[in-house]
RNA sequence: GGCGCUAUCGUCUAGGGGUCAGGACGGAUGGUUCUCAGCCAUCAGACCGGGGUUCGAAUCCCCGUAGCGCUACCA
């Protein structure tokens, strides 16, 4: 089976799950996956795509056993097909223009006619098609589609067939002899001697020009087998104008590959049994073409992000800051002491564990981090919006200081700084004061970590370290003693 | 317009003559609790319509309807 996208962009993600699937089905039967880059069209192939629909291929792990072969370098042998079928007579030049071809599908489009090429050049007589290829009229080669009814059992959707009557001869050679992509197609399926057609569903009406080409051929016919295509929310084809398309954007979002590929195998396959958590080795046995279904699929990045949540409440802590180390140094949050080797590793380990379970996307790591890491955070808004006002009847920010100085000075007292002592000794505080301790825990975190969210506030406390937060509760007492900010 | 494909909760899907039509995401509610997340529990939520066939249809057949795809000297 092959994989043969165009490189005239990304790495789409409808294009990765073709691969995708095709990767599972040749793993799966131990058959061998070819990738193939069609990059017959010159206009619009470029290098850089290339390079980015393999970076995406492999960061993906999807693997390939041959390949990648370029498209562009079997011109020769797609000519030859059709200088070949030209011989038989299956084939036929065509000189008309694209301007005369325009205006007669025009016309025929205002009297409401369905168009196709109405083989004005097949009735052209052997001795003027000659005349004309030698005074050099550009011609392009069309094959003769002949009549009757092509129809195969495509591996996803059954028995499908197409009456030839509805094809228009179809062009194999342009004009400036470069074969076109049914033809190159074809050619290179026959000499890689592919057996499994697998792509997306928009190839479904290729399939009856490309069958007729193999017959012409008298090569043996591979199975057919067309996916659903994955759609955008509003159920059309998934494309640039519903936000992200291309696996690399996913990559950079902080999805994990493995999320990524377990979401997209099951956009439009399904073991049963509610399977859906799945290992590659998991999917690879358990992958059946028989069970891909025949709708098209919404991609809903809500569940890719749970998948991506689970995958990293997996993850050991050190895998973590590995895939985050960059974007933390971009932030400038990584020293030489929290990395690999560093002092404080161990400690910035549990940083990350205890961040696991409520982060979805890598970069969540890097912005709950920061207060950790370091002490340029600013209050949150909402933050000090709903925590610090001070309730005017307690007497406000004054009370509200006093409160926290008194914290402060009993959290000083506190040895060993661990987190049954912390939390027994606020307790007691608060008890004593006859107020309650989530009175003494909400600001507290606010003066740790800026916000009105973290996990646990006694992790918290003894992550950040007795003397940072004691320094962290000094400046919160300092800001709540200046004069309140305009907005409150 | 022509041709083709498709149709189960909002979404991904299981089920393919007899099921309380099952699960997951998302949603709601409750529990855990210092917040959020997580976790746990509970709830709401679907067989496109109409005809057949059959004792019995979500399931098989036909006809509609709707959605999507293709309709290039792009791939």
């Amino acid at each position: 089976m092959r994989f043969a996208p165009s490189p005239t962009g990304f790495l789409h993600v409808g294009g990765a799950r073709t691969a995708l699937f095709n990767w599972l089905f040749a793993r799966n039967s131990g058959g061998t996956f070819i990738l193939r880059i069609e990059d017959t069209d010159q206009q619009r192939s470029t290098e850089a795509s290339v390079a980015t629909i393999l970076d995406g291929l492999e960061w993906l792990a999807i693997t390939w056993d041959e390949g990648p072969f370029f498209q562009s370098r079997n011109v020769e042998a797609h000519r030859a097909l059709a200088l070949r079928f030209l011989e038989e007579k299956s084939a036929y030049h065509c000189f008309c223009t694209t301007d005369e071809l325009e205006a007669r599908r025009a016309a025929a489009e205002k009297d409401g006619v369905a168009w196709k090429y109405d083989r004005l050049c097949l009735r052209l007589a052997p001795d003027e098609v000659r005349k004309r290829l030698a005074e050099g009229h550009p011609a392009v080669v069309r094959f003769r589609v002949p009549d009757g009814t092509v129809a195969w059992d495509d591996l996803v959707h059954g028995p499908t067939s197409f009456e030839t009557a509805v094809l228009e001869d179809i062009v194999l050679l342009r004009s400036n002899g470069s074969p076109t992509y049914n033809l190159s197609c074809v050619s290179d399926d026959i000499v890689m001697r592919v057996t499994h057609v697998i792509r997306g569903d928009d190839h479904i009406s290729n399939t009856p020009k490309q069958i007729l080409l193999y017959r012409a051929a008298g090569a043996p016919l591979p199975c057919f087998g067309h996916l659903p295509l994955i759609l955008g929310t509003d159920k059309k084809r998934l494309s640039k104008r519903h936000g992200a398309v291309s696996v690399t954007e996913y990559r950079d979002k902080g999805y994990l590959p493995e999320a990524m590929f377990n979401f997209l195998a099951l956009l439009g396959w399904s073991p049963g049994e509610g399977r859906e958590k799945m290992s590659r080795d998991e999917m690879t046995a358990l992958f059946r073409l028989e069970h891909i279904n025949k709708k098209g699929a919404v991609f809903d990045e809500q569940k890719l992000e749970w998948l991506n949540s689970q995958y990293i409440n997996d993850l050991p802590p050190e895998r973590i800051v590995a895939l985050v180390r960059a974007e933390l140094q971009a932030a400038g949050l990584l020293s030489p002491d929290i990395d690999d080797g560093g002092p404080r590793r161990a400690w910035f380990l549990k940083v990350i564990e205890t961040l696991k379970a409520r982060s979805k996307r890598l970069p969540d790591f890097v912005r709950d981090a920061r207060p950790f890491l370091s002490d340029d955070f600013e209050y949150r808004p909402e933050a000090v919006e709903k925590h610090l006002k001070g309730d005017a009847a307690s007497g406000g920010r004054a009370a509200l200081a006093a409160r926290l100085a008194a914290l402060r000075a009993m959290l000083a007292t506190v040895e060993p700084f661990t987190e049954e002592a912390a939390e027994k000794a606020l307790r007691e505080l608060a008890e004593s004061r006859r107020e309650k301790a989530s009175d003494y825990i909400h600001p507290l975190r606010v003066a740790l970590v800026g916000t009105a969210v973290s996990p646990g506030i006694f992790a918290v406390l003894v992550l950040v370290g007795k003397e940072r937060a004691l320094r962290r509760l000094d400046r919160l007492i300092a800001f709540l003693q200046s004069p309140p900010a305009s907005a409150s």
